[in-house]
Formats: C-alpha cells, structure tokens, sequence
DNA sequence: ACTATATACGACAAATATAATCGTATATAA
DNA sequence: TTATATACGATTATATTTGTCGTATATAGT
C-alpha cells in the first residue's frame, strides 16, 4: 500500500534524465534502452508531461523530449496528478456513491491523513528532491 | 495510487467502534454487522492488531475485543506497518534485488519522498487524527 | 461433560488494479 | 518518398488486493 506507480518511477527517471542531457533532444527509444523502461508505456508518460509542459516534445526524425524550466517549480502534488489524477489514500476523498456513508465513523481521520498528505506534496517541488 | 487498503480501512473504523464502545467487550460479528464489512478479514485484521496490543482480545462467548491505552499513542507509522508491513512508495526502499541499481538515477529523490513521508506518518498519532 | 459461540490462523479463490503490448495515425528531416 | 519520431486508443498479461473456506483452540452457560 501507499506506493508510487511504475508511470511515476518511469516519469521520475525520464526528467532527471533530460534534465541531465538538457543541450540535445532525447528520444523514447535513448531512455528505454538507458534505463530498461518498457518504450510504449514511456512513450505514454512522456506524452502527458508534454501536454502539461513539463517537458516539450518535438516530432519527426531526430525528434524527441527536451526538459522545460517548468519542471524544478513544479510541486510533487501536480507532478503526481499529472499523471495519476488526484491524490487520496481513499476513493471516497474525491469520488462519492459509498455504500456506508450513513455508518461511516472514519471521515474525520481519513481526511486528517489525506490533507497532511497533500500538504507535504504540495511543498515539496521536483528541485526539492533533486539532491 | 498511494492508497491504503482495506485492512488498514477496516482498522480504523474498528479502532474507532471499540473507543467508542469502551465500556463492553464488542465481537467481530458485531462491528462486521454495523459497518458491512466481511467477517473473516475484519477477524484478522483485530487479530494482528490484538498481538501488537492496540486492542486486547477475550476468548470464548460473550468474548470479544476491547480497545486499549496504547492506541491514542500509536503512530501512523507503527499502525501501518503492524497492519501491512513497512511504508515505502518503492520497494527497492526497504528490499534490495534491484535490476538496474547500475543506471538508477532516481535513488535521491525516490529516499526523500519516502523519508518525509516516514517522517510525516512518525509525528502524526491515532488521537491526532481522531478530531 | 457437553454445546454453542467466540478468537486464532493458514491455504485458497475471486476480483480488481496495474503494467505491458498491439495497432494505427500523424509529423517531419533527409 | 522514406525512415523515424511522437500521439493515442484498445487490448492482453501480470500482480496485488480482497474475500472465502476449513480447521483448531478457548471458554461461558447448562
């Protein structure tokens, strides 16, 4: 429980790495082979940081990613719900249709737990974890 | 993604029924009826509970569960990993075995996410959350 | 002593969520 | 025109989580 999905490590990867390499264009296909990532799922992730302009992406022979200076501001919250959608140790937080809410006796201490959550994603940039 | 499960689920509104109900021994059956939840898994989850003291049993009929001093002291961290074993978003964190230690480049970032949420769930207390 | 009912606990099956693959379309440098 | 890159929906495979089954042990009440 409480763990990160393989799109998040791959994401994770996939920026330090063009953060790294930011003076030429990185194809899927150099970070698949680099790292032993699956090149369609990474190819998938790299497209939703692209559309969120985490990353730019440039088609075409010779194509591939670059990093944006977007990435070092960007929080752990929007990093994650980039590509996760919304943070919650619950589907209730976000969702409703629970079966028991008459009898639910949890509200309180679930969503105690999520804001904390929240909160340490929400000041916790990508710089920040950096080094 | 970073969910908790059911039996963490279950947990809680147990924990909370029994200091609620302090004054009588409450059964399995009995919490199972009042919020839907099955039987058998809702027995092993206060089992493991039970042997870790956040709740003392009693055997035979007209036994049951009772709730203790030591939960309004207990960790998130400590509830959590009686219930399911240590909090880390990656397994790498706590396992070792990993394919490509060689080409991680994520290892930084990956421990610090993971330390301030240790970090997070070591400062927050059962009765922290209770209100 | 017997019976009914409670906890204790391991093994197995079903359901769900995650991860990976497949197929096709589009853009563009050479 | 061709080769190679991103874009993206649909499907399959795998892993994890959730729930069930069966059996043992303890004990209050009769």
């Amino acid at each position: 429980m409480l763990k990160i999905t393989k799109r998040v490590e791959y994401a994770l990867i996939a920026i330090r790495h063009l953060q790294e390499n930011q003076d030429v264009l990185v194809s899927v296909s150099d970070i698949s082979a680099a790292y032993g990532i699956p090149k369609e799922i990474l190819a998938k992730t790299l497209q939703k940081l692209a559309s969120s302009n985490i990353v730019k992406s440039y088609k075409g022979p010779t194509g591939g990613y670059k990093a944006t200076k977007k990435i070092a501001e960007t929080t752990l919250n929007d990093f994650f719900e980039i590509l996760e959608g919304p943070t919650a140790i619950m589907d209730c937080y976000f969702q409703d249709g629970c079966d028991h809410l008459n009898s639910c006796n949890i509200r309180t201490p679930i969503n105690k737990i999520n804001d904390s959550i929240r909160n340490l994603f929400n000041n916790l940039t990508l710089a920040d974890i950096a080094q």
